[in-house]
DNA sequence: CTAAATTACCCTAAA
DNA sequence: GGTAATTTAG
């Protein structure tokens, strides 16, 4: 076969050893998805039907384009073969198999939020101390016994798992626990974890479930094997019992999400469970320069516990790494943008050759600010994403309400937004009558009516219940965008969005019309954005389903022209010519959280090396000697990774000289602020170039203008510590006294 | 009960 | 720097 003839001597081996277990251990830029592509076209060349091959990716857009890859090379359709996230296969099959279990198949899928405030509601009803039980630790030990198959049932029987929430002072962890359980399934809900254990639960529990898919698998195929955890490695066992046809590619080196429960361990399990694997190690790097392979040694070489391996490249030497020392977080931003600048006029590099990479998603704003002054095109990766937004969450909890009566935290979103008159009171009050009676939320409401509310609120619940009725049965007829478009008419959603002329206001309008066309889109467009799309499924449920189930990669169209901003995290699997590593700082690279223990400071140094590896052709470090945060100047201190690395392949000279102070020029910042906003001719974007950072930079007399309430004369102004407030009289308004750090103001 | 004003809290990464 | 929660005025 031709394409063979693209693979290295290792590479075209692990290819072509089809049966049996295969451990394929691939250092970065090694060849990997080239390899598991080629290896599926292999598979399919050799006659395999695509029907019986799975393979879990770390991101949907990875699996759609190993599906395009693998489509050219066979010159055939790859849309049979099972391909995806193990969150979005799982969650495929248990649409079809979950009913088993007494859950609905439209069953709908709580996300960190939704899993929080189901939190935050029990603990309060517990009459729990929310300071001692605090619903993210809480949801994280959860989340970390299920992912170690670990149930509230046999959690409560574990001594020594007693004994720790005992010594935590928070003996009511498993109650906790089996009521969070328990609200879930009555809701119909499943939480990313979930999807995962009811999965194992169907499989475990139903013998022909399992011969089904293991019959159906019989090629499974793992990337990013380092980042899977317990249960789904557990899964993937079970799986391949009958074939034994697994393969599992990965890198120790590059194992950055044991936060998520993720375990190096498993590749020993691995190797336990099939002892005559075969093993190949991909070490050649085809990505990077010498120079940048050489120091991702150096970094790795500083960790204890890892495969012995070494990467290796015939690459050119390839320039040194440079090295930019900053006085402020913003003063990094100018001077990325300036390089990048640089960079496109005097090399041949394009807006897409650049990665600005952090470790923290609230990084992104200096670097924003940064590259729209100097009008370079970029898009942020991640962070608080589109269907994060509260608009957009609203939206979506009518449609998961209309699909699934029983989504209590949907219907908690909804039930007053926009206000019909069901306040706190009559919310409690219900909720004290559905437990009383031993009813789901949902039902109480329906039988509102034995409630004793008083009868305002009895017309205000009843008309609620019979308005998301109807929007069910009009699900039935109508495809998923007219019933959205509805739902946006008739609750007041539209008007009540259209009317706030705030410049916020203004966005989230714009959002909400975004989120109707993508529903248009998906309901009558043909779309392979679909993962595993073999049936089509156009239900709305399916959209749902999807959207909670995007990764950070997948959200965003292909933007061709553009820099690129993400974590280090959602950078995993990319390559870019140009890639610089920001906030390379104590406490923030490596994070505070990690310094207490060597594990997760070997994690760190693994996610920097990631990082570096991101890199083909050049490589930028910087750090910032202060920085905001949480609205605070902090003083920081280089990052120790950066001594780990070799000064001789360190560009020096790049370090700029430092300003006398150590402090940021306040004037600067404000004076910058409205000097861009007249040089960007494009459009005048207040919102973020028209905060006043500082309030010594705000004296009494004078004239200010603020974007809603606009001009004022300054009358006082106290600085209290974070909150700072300014008497300003604007005129005509009556308003006297504003807080400052909400303001969006400037100084006219 | 609602809307605006004020305070409290977050404190890493993410399916 | 942003949002969620709580308080206050109407």
């Amino acid at each position: 076969m031709s394409f063979l003839q693209e693979l290295n001597e290792t590479q075209r081996a692990a290819v072509q050893h089809t049966e049996g277990p295969v451990m394929i251990i691939a250092g970065p830029g090694s060849g990997k998805t080239r390899v598991l592509t080629y290896r599926i076209a292999w598979l399919i060349h050799q006659g395999i039907d695509p029907f019986n091959i799975l393979a879990l990716t770390f991101t949907n857009k990875a699996a759609r384009e190993m599906r395009h890859r693998i489509e050219s090379l066979c010159n055939t359709q790859a849309y049979n073969i099972w391909m995806g996230t193990f969150h979005a296969i799982f969650a495929k099959i248990l649409r079809v198999e979950a009913p088993r279990l007494g859950y609905p198949s439209n069953f709908s899928i709580y996300d960190t939020q939704d899993s929080r405030s189901l939190l935050k509601t029990i603990i309060k009803e517990q009459n729990l101390n929310p300071d001692i039980y605090k619903p993210n630790g809480i949801h994280a030990r959860i989340s970390m016994a299920k992912n170690n198959l670990i149930l509230p049932d046999v959690y409560a029987q574990n001594t020594e798992l007693i004994a720790e929430d005992e010594a935590a002072k928070r003996p009511k962890f498993a109650l906790l626990y089996r009521l969070y359980c328990e609200r879930c399934f009555k809701a119909g809900a499943m939480d990313f974890d979930d999807l995962l254990l009811k999965m194992y639960e169907v499989l475990e529990k139903f013998p022909e479930v399992l011969e089904k898919y293991q019959s159906k698998f019989r090629y499974i195929l793992v990337d990013e094997f380092q980042d899977t955890n317990r249960l789904q490695y557990e899964i993937v066992k079970k799986l391949a019992v009958r074939h034994q046809n697994i393969c599992v590619v990965g890198d120790d080196a590059q194992s950055i999400y044991a936060f998520r429960g993720a375990t190096i361990e498993n590749i020993l399990f691995f190797e336990k469970d099939y002892p005559e694997r075969e093993v190949y190690k991909l070490e050649q790097n085809y990505r990077s320069t010498q120079k940048i392979v050489s120091i991702a040694n150096d970094i790795i070489a500083n960790n204890k516990n890892q495969l012995p391996k070494k990467i290796w490249t015939d690459n050119d030497d390839g320039t040194h790494i440079k090295l930019f020392s900053l006085s402020s977080d913003n003063e990094e931003g100018k001077k990325i943008a300036d390089a990048i600048l640089e960079n496109t006029l005097r090399h041949h590099y394009m807006y897409h050759d650049f990665a600005i990479l952090y470790r923290t998603n609230a990084q992104s704003r200096a670097f924003e600010d940064a590259l729209r002054r100097a009008n370079i095109p970029y898009v942020v990766y991640g962070g608080l994403s589109f269907y994060q937004r509260k608009e957009i969450k609203d939206m979506m909890a009518y449609l998961k309400l209309s699909t699934n009566h029983f989504d209590e935290e949907a219907l908690r979103r909804i039930i007053n937004y926009p206000t019909r008159g069901i306040g706190d009171t009559s919310l409690n009050r219900m909720t004290i009558f559905a437990q009383d009676n031993d009813l789901r939320l949902w039902e109480a409401l329906e039988l509102v009516e034995n409630s004793g509310l008083s009868t305002r609120a009895q017309n205000a619940i009843s008309e609620f219940v019979i308005m998301i009725k109807s929007f069910t049965a009009m699900l039935e007829k109508k495809n998923a965008y007219e019933v959205a478009e509805h739902i946006g008419r008739t609750t007041g959603i539209f008007k009540e969005l259209y009317n706030d002329k705030s410049i916020e206001g203004i966005s989230r309008f714009e959002n909400f019309q975004e989120l109707l066309n993508a529903i248009k889109d998906f309901s009558e467009e043909d779309n392979e954005e679909l993962v595993a799309t073999e049936t089509q499924d156009k239900s709305l449920g399916a959209y749902l389903q999807q959207v909670s189930l995007l990764t950070d990669q997948d959200s965003k169209q292909e933007n061709p022209e553009t820099v690129k901003l993400m974590t280090i995290h959602a950078a995993k699997g990319l390559e870019f010519k140009n890639v610089f590593v920001v906030g390379m700082e104590e406490e923030l690279f490596p994070s505070r959280m990690s310094l207490s223990s060597r594990d997760e400071l070997e994690e760190e140094r693994r996610l920097f090396y990631v990082a570096a590896t991101r890199a083909e052709e050049n490589l930028y470090l910087s750090y910032a000697k202060t920085r905001y945060r949480f609205g605070n100047l902090q003083y920081c201190e280089p990052s120790r990774f950066l001594k780990e690395i070799p000064m001789k392949f360190i560009e020096t000279n790049f370090i700029q000289t430092e300003k006398s102070s150590a402090k940021p020029d306040f004037s600067q910042r404000i004076l910058a602020a409205p000097r861009a906003a007249s040089n960007s001719k494009v459009n005048f974007t207040p919102p973020d170039n028209f905060r006043i950072d500082d309030t010594s930079q705000l004296n009494a007399g004078q004239k200010v203008m603020h974007q809603r309430f606009g001009i004022g004369i300054v009358e006082k102004v106290e600085g209290v510590g974070n909150n700072k407030i300014a008497s300003i009289d604007f005129e005509g308004t009556g308003i006297k006294r504003i807080m400052l750090r909400f303001a969006k103001l400037m100084i006219v």
